[in-house]
RNA sequence: GCCGGUGUAGCUCAGCGGCAGAGCAGCUGUUUCGUAAACAGCAGGUCGUGGGUUCAAGUCCCACCGCCGGCUCCA
């Protein structure tokens, strides 16, 4: 979070950028403006608009390939993006890995022959004869505002496109078909599910190559992977979407849980418990009971309950009870119950889309007046988390009102500009979600990608004025007159599994010593050393330092190489020399031996270092 | 939820109409060892679940469930 220049590059980073390419504003920006009016040559380009090219390109050829397979194939639209590029296509029958292979050797030989690709302006009446027997493209050109369309074709292929193409089909550069997926007509899941073909393609093949290696080394990073691998959690169909957090697991989510309330009497929190169940009543009072149908639900009698998916409505209830004046404002309400939403079964995905979970979350109540202050607040909070985390990459988004919205148009737009500000004034860069808001207020998101360069949500906060009103919440003003109070949503972490999944990738498993489930094994070199190894262990258990001893029949190699594949961040070796000086032999997982120290300088130097909450 | 793929031992995988396998992990025994794997033996399976085809089904077909890749959704 902080500012960019600030931070060493790091081999992460130029994994990163592997994984999932630029990412800057003017990119973006560039796709939208280019034209095919361009009349520089392709090799002075800059790179980026040269690959951006290379990529679009390579959709053009995919799509010439495709239609020659099925000459009955309905093309779609093929943009080009992070990495590569896709083309969505209506297929008389479903594409197999063999095809991909087919069809990216017949993508070969368009580069061998280096085909000119021209464009032109054509009116639409020409497109539409041109077009005829294509329903997409028909759509796309009655949706397109100008008298003329862009037209593009090489060979034997031509293609309705607003342009940003090579000059010839011989400089795609090196590209490789990845994957095929299902994928709507625009998105719209009442409309024709197409064939998505799915393209990886850079400059160079050393390039292609090393996207495609560092693909395959993020999946070895892959939290579904190393938590079961480190004996985190697990996921059972018995209960889809709900983890079983094994006690390692629950140490590490127990400690954070721990860290976050270790903050709350700083930052002014009251923590809170509120029901696990609700009659669906609530729900229809905020608002959440139509918009979001999946809820876990049970009828008793007369009565609809649901499991609460949300804290707000049951932190309105608890406001509620009792006047407030306006002397008490802001009450800070936080709570780290369960939560539980019916996700649809095709989202799930490891720790960071689940059905069950719990959130740091926390409602502030507060006037008109302090809103611009708590946000200020809430950022100190969020800055102060994710420095102690190690999480630097954050990417905050600013999601602005949709067309379904509850409450008043004015406050709406009051709240987007106060958060524009206060984000502006903690130096962050950020972009804007135009219309993804929630229904009920503005908000800020933090994202992090995980692994492989998925974007998470974690952090968010959230400016409401619909939402008290509807629960009819009330505040004494100065003025002895009642006021409603606005209601501030707000999650530092946000799920704690979701947070888990992604923090787990971010470190990649080596957890830093205060979050580490085991924070050092002890390994006797002989039986006869367990004496003093159970020793090591109590004085380290002593400070509150959660350390084993691996007492097996293993040799002492094996011992070491079974904590380094656990990722423990300590090894400590006792032998005769040890037990002889009541010393250890130190190993770290990163640094190897660090030699012998006496017991109570290392039990020291471990609390120190889980004190201080160092990062690796 | 939708499209496609996939499901064999705790884990990673082989077997793809004809006797269910390997490595690791586990257990037992021997070994007591100085910084990433000692040796030997043993045990481990309704081949996701339910139907169907067949003399015979992990193997072919259908349905359901889970998982994977996307899409959609995301309070």
């Amino acid at each position: 979070m902080e500012p960019r220049e600030a931070r060493l590059p790091s081999l992460r980073d130029g994994l990163r950028a592997f994984l999932i390419g630029p990412r800057t504003p003017r990119e973006r920006y560039a796709a939208e403006e280019r034209t095919m009016s361009d009349e520089t040559a392709f090799h002075q380009l800059p790179a980026e608009e040269r690959l951006f090219r290379q990529r679009h390109s390579a959709a053009h050829v995919l799509a010439e390939a495709v239609l020659e397979m099925f000459p009955e194939a309905k093309y779609a639209i093929g943009p080009p993006i992070e990495n590569g590029f896709y083309y969505d296509f209506d297929l008389p029958r479903p594409l197999t890995p063999d095809d991909l292979e087919t069809l990216e050797a017949r993508m070969r030989v368009s580069v061998e022959r280096d085909l000119p690709i021209v464009g032109q302006q054509i009116p639409k009446e020409e497109a539409r004869r041109i077009f005829a027997e294509q329903p997409y493209k028909l759509e796309l050109i009655a949706d397109i505002e100008d008298p003329t369309v862009g037209y593009f074709r090489h060979g034997e292929f031509q293609d309705l496109c607003r342009g940003g193409h090579t000059e010839r089909t011989g400089q795609l550069g090196a590209f490789k078909l990845t994957h095929v997926a299902g994928a709507y007509w625009r998105g719209d899941e009442h409309r024709p599910m197409l064939q998505r073909i799915y393209g990886a393609l850079f400059p160079t093949q050393e390039e292609l190559d090393a996207y495609l290696t560092a693909r395959e080394e993020a999946e070895r990073r892959d939290h579904r992977r190393l938590g079961p691998e480190l004996d985190l959690y697990h996921l059972d169909p018995i209960s889809p979407g709900s983890p079983f957090f094994h006690p390692k697991g629950a140490v590490l989510y127990q400690t954070l849980v721990d860290y976050i309330r270790s903050l709350y009497p700083k930052y002014g929190y009251q923590e809170v418990i509120t029901p696990q169940m609700f009659d669906t009543e609530i729900f229809k009072t905020s608002g959440h009971y139509d918009l979001f149908p999946d809820m876990f639900k049970m009828r008793d009698d007369e009565v609809e309950s649901g499991l609460k998916p949300m804290n707000c409505p049951g932190h309105c209830m608890l406001y509620r009870y009792g006047l407030h004046s306006y002397r008490e404002l802001p009450i800070r309400y936080a709570e780290f119950t369960r939560l539980h939403r019916n996700e649809r079964s095709g989202v799930l995905h490891g720790l960071t889309r689940v059905r069950s979970f719990s959130q740091d979350d926390a409602h502030i109540y507060c006037t008109l007046e302090q809103q611009p202050e708590e946000i200020a607040h809430f950022f100190d909070m969020v800055r102060e988390v994710y420095g102690d985390l190690g999480l630097l990459d954050v990417e905050v988004k600013i999601a602005t009102r949709g067309e379904y919205f509850i409450g008043e148009i004015e406050n709406w737009n009051r709240a987007e500009q106060q958060l524009q500000e206060a984000v502006a004034a903690a130096g962050w860069s950020y972009t804007i979600a135009p219309g993804e808001a929630a229904f009920y207020a503005p908000k800020v998101e933090f994202h992090f990608r995980d692994a492989l360069g998925r974007s998470w949500q974690l952090g968010t906060i959230q400016i409401d004025q619909a939402m008290p009103t509807r629960f009819g919440l009330r505040y004494i003003g100065a003025d002895g007159a009642e006021h409603v109070p606005v209601m501030i949503h707000r999650a530092v972490l946000g799920s704690l599994e979701r947070f888990l999944g992604v923090y787990i990738e971010h470190v990649e498993g080596r957890f830093p010593l205060w979050l580490a489930p085991t924070q050092a094994v002890v390994i006797p070199i002989a039986d006869r050393h367990l004496d003093y190894a159970e020793e090591v262990r109590s004085a380290l258990a002593a400070k509150g330092l959660r350390a084993q001893v691996d007492s097996g029949p293993d040799r002492m190699g094996a011992k070491i190489r079974q904590a380094q594949l656990q990722k423990v961040p300590y090894m400590l070796v006792v032998g005769d020399r040890e037990a002889e000086a009541r010393a250890v032999g130190v190993r770290t997982r990163s640094g190897g031996d660090l030699g012998a120290m006496p017991l109570e300088e290392l039990v020291e130097r471990l609390a120190g270092e889980r004190d201080s909450r160092a990062s690796e």
